[in-house]
DNA sequence: AACATTACCGTAAACGTTTACAGTTACAAT
DNA sequence: ATTGTAACTGTAAACGTTTACGGTAATGTT
């Protein structure tokens, strides 16, 4: 493997004038940039990125802390970034985590031994970053979590409007007619810090609002972003709510989940049960029957918080909150049932 | 961020010594051991990957290239890697390739510049490996391809026996009374090289030994590993074969997207037309109706390959070639139809 | 002709490690 | 007391870069 040493030996200039040309810095003449370059291409030269990071900040790439098993969903996410990255001629790495790991520990711990120039995290509890987010130096981006409370500096947010996305699922079940509506997801015993308490709350806003009969201890069952915690969920909600007509599930995982949980309880989708999803994978247009859901735009999700952070590292830009919009989407899994009375 | 140095000085001793007490080398006394080891603890220090792998090999983390956006299958894959490397002790990155991507030529790029001590392929095409792989020199695992035949010492595999399985697909078919099968997946204008022209071949292989009636130009369709590309290949399909009554996809997701075209066709799965797939995510087990499969130990895919590669990585072992086994799962998606003649 | 300026280039230190080697002790054997 | 040995520890070079600094040659200015 060629080091810089080679490429100055055969060029017959010197490492400094060779790293100047590999940088782009100004005082090369054109006959040496020439010459260089052309000795480079030759022998299909590229630094050695332990030495330049090593040298240059002591910093290694961006790091992605995935979180959870809403893979599906973030998979694609990855792909994205990635292709951003690499047009910028960035590097990442990527770590994943348990569903319930304290995602914030996990990056210090990620800190001290990488020293990544940057962070995103994609999916995380608000309650971890207020813990111990402080203990973090770099730039980050929080992906689906809205960190605009959140008194750092250093961390960007982009989301969509999980509560908000919540009620308009739940006023779009309610237009077709639904008035008894179970919910699938997230948890109560944790406070307000993930993705899953922003859109239940979104949803309990609405019943509230509209005095809807809905009982937390009846009419909602907690579940992970996951089709077997979705499924489960789905047959013990439909004991104890036995006349809901519609369920609302937080993530198109659990919604997947759930639908075959709610045909092995002997009922159909959606002439028994409406079910709606969130979140919008591709997997909802294909499904037989094609799931309702909220789509978000995932390619801008990508897409927007990796600019962001390249953005700030490049020129020291100051953190923003990007809220992405969502959108529902109708589908055959959620049956009109008004004009039925 | 505390660096060798200043653990150096705070226990009095010199880097020498911690950089041996990290690295459990004999010649420490129990005293410098017992106190160096306080410091590093009391200062939360890591050593900088970067200068280690500078020093050490020049060489960064072991690098998987993703290959193709089979991803809902190799989501998982990618965490029981992650999670193998880490109990070891290792670090990984990560690189996703579009699924016409030429790995091999994308994996040299990636070596001259990051020196990865190793590679771990997800998909790939043997004909780019026979090509240009004699280029890599660092130990590499091919997953999901098999490499015996390949003249490589750097390169293990780790596979299913795709030619096989398909074979018992279509024969579990056949047993289900089907008589005029059609498949979707993989194309016919490479060589043989990928999973999907393994497992094609494998299906034909039954066709031929059987003497049944199967044409490749009207009852084959090919398809990428995605759920439009299934779609599409499954409603082509059913305009040129509209005598089939079943369909081997050779992908899960494949054969998701099929199902949907039947239904658009206006035919039912299973009653019209039974559907098998390949792989074994996990929502072919929630999928209404559920999906029969030829199932591939996933998690074992990725031990083995993962914990091959820090073996010989290790201790220099050469490389292997497992084949882990398969299993046919079946389905709602497949009909018995025997006994209706 | 003398000097200043410009344009380019090479040198060497530094980034944080590892490790071969040399050095220092302490202690046992003579 | 001297020497040998074992057990430990420090020193310094090296990994492949970047960059501040200083140097040189060419050109411009007076």
């Amino acid at each position: 493997m060629a080091t810089i040493k080679d490429i100055a030996r055969l060029s017959g200039y010197s490492i400094g004038t060779v790293s100047r040309v590999i940088n782009h810095h100004p005082d090369v003449s054109e006959k040496a940039r020439k010459a260089i370059e052309a000795v480079i291409a030759s022998e299909n030269y590229k630094p050695n990125s332990n030495a330049v990071q090593l040298k240059n900040t002591g910093y290694s790439p961006v790091t992605v802390v995935v979180k959870g098993s809403r893979n599906v969903f973030f998979e694609s996410i990855l792909e994205d970034m990635q292709k951003v990255f690499r047009e910028n001629g960035e590097e990442v790495s990527v770590a994943f985590l348990d569903e319930d790991a304290n995602e914030v520990e996990a990056a210090i711990q990620l800190c001290v031994q990488r020293r990544p120039k940057g962070l995103i995290f994609l999916g995380g509890n608000l309650n971890y970053f207020e813990e111990s987010f402080g203990k973090i130096e770099v730039p980050a981006v929080l992906v689906t979590v809205d960190a605009e409370e959140m008194p750092f500096e250093n961390l960007s947010s982009v989301t969509t409007d999980d509560t908000k996305g919540a009620r308009d699922a739940i006023e779009y079940l309610v237009s077709q007619g639904h008035e008894r509506i179970g919910i699938i997801g997230g948890s109560l015993d944790t406070d307000l810090g993930q993705i899953s308490d922003f859109r239940l709350s979104g949803a309990l806003e609405v019943f509230n609002r509209q005095k809807m009969n809905f009982d937390l201890d009846r009419d909602f069952e907690p579940s992970k972003f996951s089709l077997e915690s979705g499924y489960e969920a789905a047959r013990r909600l439909l004991k104890k709510a036995p006349d809901i007509t519609a369920i609302f599930a937080i993530g198109d995982m659990i919604a997947l989940g759930a639908i075959r949980g709610i045909v092995d309880s002997g009922k159909k989708v959606p002439d028994d049960i409406s079910v709606m999803g969130y979140d919008g994978i591709e997997y909802t247009r294909y499904a037989v029957p094609r799931i309702a859901t909220v789509r978000q735009d995932i390619h801008e999700l990508a897409v927007r918080s990796v600019e962001d952070l390249l953005w700030r590292l490049s020129y020291h830009r100051v953190a923003q909150h990007f809220i992405i919009d969502h959108e529902i989407i109708p589908g055959e899994s959620v049956k009109n049932i008004r004009e039925e009375k």
